[in-house]
Formats: C-alpha cells, structure tokens, sequence
DNA sequence: TTGTCTCCCGGCGGGAGACAA
DNA sequence: TTGTCTCCCGCCGGGAGACAA
C-alpha cells in the first residue's frame, strides 16, 4: 500500500470522529511523518495516552480487523519464539537487506551504515493468500540521532492480554487422511461442550482463520473408546490448506466463545517464492534504496518481515542484550527456532562493505548434519546460550550466566 | 540466477567444446561482459558467426532445454501479437519502471533518464511454476553512446523458424466439466492417426507443458457422430491448471512428432502476486536502482517482462516507427492486445521528473465500458492505428498509412 | 462439425467402530 | 488417551451415446 492510499484507508476507517485538524493532518502521512519526526521520541510513546486517534493511525490497521483474537492468532502462528517489536520502539534495520546464505554480491552502492536506527511506527500483521504464512510489514522513520545506542530504552509495560484459550496440535497421518482426533484439552479448554446426554453428541464449529475465511467443522464424539472428532469439512480444511502430517493446527478462543484456527507448517516446507515481477537484483537494491531515501530525507519506510525467513529488524533492547553478551569462539548456542544446537566457530564480518557490522557476524556449525538447509551464519540475537533454564523448556531472554 | 552460477551452467552445458581462452572468458561472465562492452555494437550481432559458443552463451538457456519447440509453445502461450526482441538487438529500457495506472509516487531520485538505449544480452523465456503464465527475463547492457536515435538499426534476417503445426483452442463449458472436445483440424494437424480400421479407436498421448511436465492422454473418437475426444487425463490436467471455460489450450506438434501442451488463460484473469519479501516501495526503487548501478558501471542488469502486464522494454526499430507517426488526438486506435477501439484524447508526459518521455505519453478513452479495468495511459507502440488491412485481422507492424 | 445433456456404472471418500500402543 | 486399520455405504466423477445448434 502506498502512503496515499494508506491516508485513504485511515480516513475511511474512523472519517467522523476526526477533529477537522486531525483530520488534515491524518490525511497526509508524509506531514503528519514529517511533524513527528520533530517530535522526542518519548512523546511517540506517549502518544497513545495522548491522542486515540493517533494510536489508531500509528497502530495495525491490519488485514481483517486488526482485533485482540487476530493478533493472538498471528503470534499462535507464528510460534512461540517471535517477538514483534511495539509501535513507538526503537529498532535497528539492517541496511544490508540481504541474507548470507544467498550468494548474492554484497554492495553497498549508496554508503549506507550497516544498520539504522528507526523508530516504528506502525506494524501490520498480515497472512500470505495462498500460504497462510505470516509475515509483519514494518513502517519505520529513521531516528535523527543515529549514534550507537548505549543504554537500553524503557518502555511502558505491555498492557495485559486477555487470557484467551489456545492450542495447538501437530497434524498425525491419520489426522491428514480421516477425520481430525481433537486431543482432550483441547476439546475442554477450546471447544463449546458437547451434550453428552445424546447418544450420539454432534455440534457444528465455525472457526475463522487469518484471511477471516469461515470453516465449519462437524464436531462428534465417537470411536471406540469415545473421542472428541471433526469429521464433516475437516477435510476440506486440509486439502485447501495443503497441509500433511507434521504441519500443525492452532485453535483458539476467544472471551466471547469465538472460534478461530490457523496453520504452521512443518519447519523444512517454508517457501519462498519471488515474485517474477521483479528480480532478484532489484529486489537487493530496492529496500537500500528505500532506507537511503527515507534517511535522506526523515520519512517512513516499509520493510516486510518474515518471522524466520527474512528479519532485518532487531529491537534495540534485544540488541544490546545480544551484543553485551561475550561471545567467543568455541561457545556452544542454541538456535532461536530450530531448537538445535550449535557451536560458535568464528565472528567476523559479513562483508568489507560493512565494518564492524553485527548481523549474521557468527559463524557457526551445527552440532547434527541436516536434510534441510541451515545457516552457516546468524546474528548474535538470533541464539540462545544454552543453559540449565532450557532444560524445562523455558526461553529467558536474559538468562542470567550469560551477562 | 546470478552471474557466478550462470557462468557455471554455461561451462557446464559445453564443457568440451570450449577451447581453453574461450573457457576462461566464458567462466566470467563480468569479464565477458566488460569485453564486450568494449565492442562496436555490430560486433555483438556478428558472433552469431563468430563464435557458437559464445552465441550459445548469449542465448537463452531458458527453463527446460531452450529448444525450438519450448520457444514456439511459449510465444504460443503468449499470444501472436507479442515479440520480444532479439539477442544483439538494441532496446530502449524505461528507467521509470512502474506503470502510469498503479497511483505509486514517481520519484526520480537517482536522476536518470526517461529511457535508456541498451544492447539484449540474453532472453530467457520463463513461465511461472503456478500458473503458467509466461514471462521473459531479459539481461541488457547499457550502451555507451545513450544519444536519441534517428535512424533504425539493421540486421540479419530472422532465421526461419521450423514449420511447426500448432492449435489453440478456448475452452468451452464442456471442456472443462467434462472431456475435451478436439476440433477436427487439431486433430488432423496437430496428432498421431488414429486406426480407425478400429471398432472403437484410442491411443495415449504424452505431451510436455512449459515446466517439462509431462501430461498423458487418452485419445479416443467417439460420440454420436463421431468425433475426436481427450478422456482421461483430461479433468486432472483442467484442475490441476486450474482452467475455466473462456481460457485457451494450446497444442504443439513438432517435426519428430513430439507433442506439446500450453495454456493461455483468458484476458480479464490475470493474477499479479506482488512478493510478500518486497515492499511495493522498495520494488519500484529496486529496478531504477539497478538501472543506474548498470548504467554507472557498464555492467549487465537483468528486467523482468510480462507480456501485457508489466514491460518496460521496446525495440529501437519499433520505437523509432512508433513516434514517427504523428499522434494527433483525435485519433482513433487499437490497442495491440486488448483488441478493442480506443481515442487519444491527450499527449502530455506521464510525469514532471521525466520531461518528454514518449512512455504513456498517450491519454485515451475506450469505446466500451468494460468490466476489467484498463489502461488510461498508453505509450505509442502499444496501440495499432485503425486501418483495413485489421479487417482481415492481419496485425502489420508497419501499416502503410499511417507513416 | 461440435456444444450440451443425460444416463449409468464403478471406485473412492468419508463415516463408523475395532484394536493396540 | 489417541494413532491407525478396516469395513461399508452412498454418491460423485467420468465414460458412453443422444440430440440439436
């Protein structure tokens, strides 16, 4: 979306609670950009107290609704480990903007530092059409001040989130080709209850996905010894989700009984798939020159954000807490999403473009050889120290040996 | 690909052959192509004699294979009124590199110019894996003398093309519910003989799409009267294409008898699916960028077409014959593709950042309201003055009145 | 010549419990 | 508790000619 239509959308979605002001300023991003690019950065925070309207402009107006559920379902989907930075953060992007395992030439053409920092200001949560993967599109205005952070920021805590129903179930072969067996808590925790006064217990379920596609489900109580299942439309859902065994189903529930389920699939079927609009040169070239641009002149960009696929933002806490952290040749990790564990064979730099850049600075080598491919670089906040605490699967994000 | 691995390819297609200067020039692309930027540009069209190896280097090795027959099914599937220039042919490249009825800001904030004159380096014929719609990648270097052209270049005729049978068909409602119906023509030209000595005659036939894929047939002649008919095969090739009523087949026939298969879906269908790893942002400052890198350096650059969706390349002859007709508004045309009448209703630039750019210089009004939605802006050899000789539907490039 | 209909049959998908891990 | 198997029934998809445009 581009910034005027955007402003469209924005006017359209609240036209008659707009003050006439706001209304001026709202409807013209690329002011309203410029105003608060003059601003401190706390007051950005603090917009939301200040102004709802504003939040509004400056928070998801996302996909379909943008409500508590659809947030809650993105991040169910996402897993467990994505973190999305908040509106009024500071970040780093990585002006790089290019992966090291694809082995494209590293330029740097326009003489941009290795990383920016940004403020963001606007986070749209969104699901790919055809794949339901999820990816964030990021709107971000370079910080004037760009000297390298030293403390990290604080920020008002995150308001707490309603306590909603969740789960999620790897998909078995059974659950590919029959009927879906809904595990027990599931159907206690997530689903309306059954009449089991009937002899023969049957409910239809309508859950909503992340495109607010409705799925209705025949849900029964059945087998020998009973069981919770979805029978009619489960396999509907399957083959239009493509979805085999190993790929995993999300339900969740929302305070007002409302259903929704969401797909993840299975870690080595991640696709990509570059748009043949455009080629894989330009597409190197075109975020860069997106950055340099809004640099230049202190307007907004728009960076997507596939959780990971593609990140070229860290928050600048998660940065430094990454990067205050020692990290010698030798040491053993363990990676963010892969769950596997990794050794610590060298740290340098990406490219001679970017001196003393932080991003993808590990070299590293897995501990087991894999079918799918796995960096042979990452950044230091992509790991995680191994440490007694991941034992019972608890992912610090301070552990505490590690300072 | 990129330059490293194209290099690799082309050294492993003909290994052998390559004498060892040749080898070590043909390894490097990026050295190759800084020779031959070195070279009058009539040099590059003489090669074809020159050397096999290096016009082997400077065709396409497109897809699967690059044959004759991949060629023709794909301009089949493209449709008669597409060309896409020759390799050694100079083109003009439109550096704006985004289309007038997108409402995305047109900056130009490298400076370049509105177009820049370019000598083809490579085609490579391509079809997308999912929907078979086709598109060619084509690799250009910039010339060095950039200024505007007055006369047209010559060059050697055309090679003949192979006598090939080919049929399209548009698909009919019972075409895709049911079997497909095969004219007698497709049959008679296009596929083996059936015995029809043969109370009920049938055979298999195997034919190859864009991708390499092979999909079988059974052939048979029957109905009340008789007729030829594609049975089974047929419902999982529909679906599996996606096919609706209104979207063309086409059949391919070549000289050993081998059998290839292509769609072409209907006008008002095409899907475009911007990448979710680009911004639309960063995709129209991607190409520009790599436009300006190439042009700074003399290097190769590579452009994305999409036949009647996204081109931004035409060739010097046609250009040069395109604004030599005086475009007086008023004046009433066709569009080249769409096939429908339309009036210039204005000549104006697109944009105040590129001044006198012929590129959707035109303004034109349609005849018809239409349900898709169509251009407003038009560049000159996109439409087709409006003469007799279009009666017999025979589309001449240089139709004589309108000089 | 070819588009559409209807009829008819066989196979496959889904709905059920059985059984075991 | 839940993953997998098998059985069985109903219906839908495809294979055929009829008929008309």
């Amino acid at each position: 979306m581009n910034e005027e239509a955007r402003g469209k959308a924005i006017l359209k979605a609240t036209p008659s609670e707009l003050a006439p002001a706001e209304e001026i300023i709202a409807g013209n991003v690329v002011l309203l950009t410029k105003i608060l690019a003059r601003l401190p950065r706390k007051s950005i925070a603090r917009f939301k107290s200040v102004s709802k309207h504003w939040l509004s402009l400056l928070s998801s107006i996302a996909g379909c609704g943008g409500d508590d559920l659809y947030k809650e379902l993105w991040k169910a989907c996402a897993g467990p480990l994505v973190d999305i930075p908040r509106v009024g953060e500071r970040v780093l992007e990585a002006s790089t903007n290019v992966e090291p395992n694809q082995r494209s030439p590293l330029f740097n053409p326009l003489n941009l530092p290795s990383q920016i920092i940004c403020i963001v200001m606007d986070i749209q949560l969104r699901a790919e059409r055809d794949t339901d993967e999820v990816y964030a599109v990021i709107t971000l205005l370079p910080e004037q001040d760009q000297s390298e952070p030293t403390s990290p920021d604080s920020y008002p805590p995150e308001p707490l989130t309603p306590m909603l129903k969740s789960f999620c179930k790897v998909l078995t072969a059974s659950d590919t080709i029959s009927g879906f067996t809904v595990p027990q808590r599931l159907a206690n925790e997530c689903l309306p209850a059954l009449d089991m006064n009937q002899q023969s217990p049957m409910q239809e379920l309508i859950a909503k996905d992340l495109h607010g596609a409705e799925w209705r489900f025949k849900h029964i109580f059945r087998g020998q010894p009973k069981r919770h299942m979805l029978a009619t439309g489960w396999s509907r859902f399957v083959s239009s989700k493509r979805l085999v065994a190993g790929d995993s189903v999300v339900f969740l529930r929302g305070e007002n009984g409302e259903l929704r389920v969401g797909v993840r699939r299975a870690a080595h079927r991640q696709s990509t798939m570059p748009s043949s609009l455009i080629t894989i040169q330009s597409m190197h070239l075109g975020l860069p020159a997106a950055t340099s641009q809004a640099l230049a002149h202190q307007t907004i960009f728009t960076v997507p954000n596939k959780p990971r696929m593609s990140e070229f933002i860290v928050g600048l806490n998660k940065y430094l807490d990454a990067v205050n952290n020692r990290f010698r040749v030798g040491r053993r990790f363990k990676m963010r999403f892969a769950g596997e564990d990794c050794t610590i064979v060298g740290v340098e730099d990406l490219s001679a473009h970017w001196e003393n850049s932080k991003w993808w600075s590990l070299r590293v080598q897995w501990d087991k050889a894999a079918s799918i491919s796995r960096p042979d670089r990452v950044s230091p906040w992509e790991i995680e120290p191994i440490t007694c605490t991941l034992l019972f699967g608890v992912a610090l994000r301070n552990p505490p040996d590690a300072r």
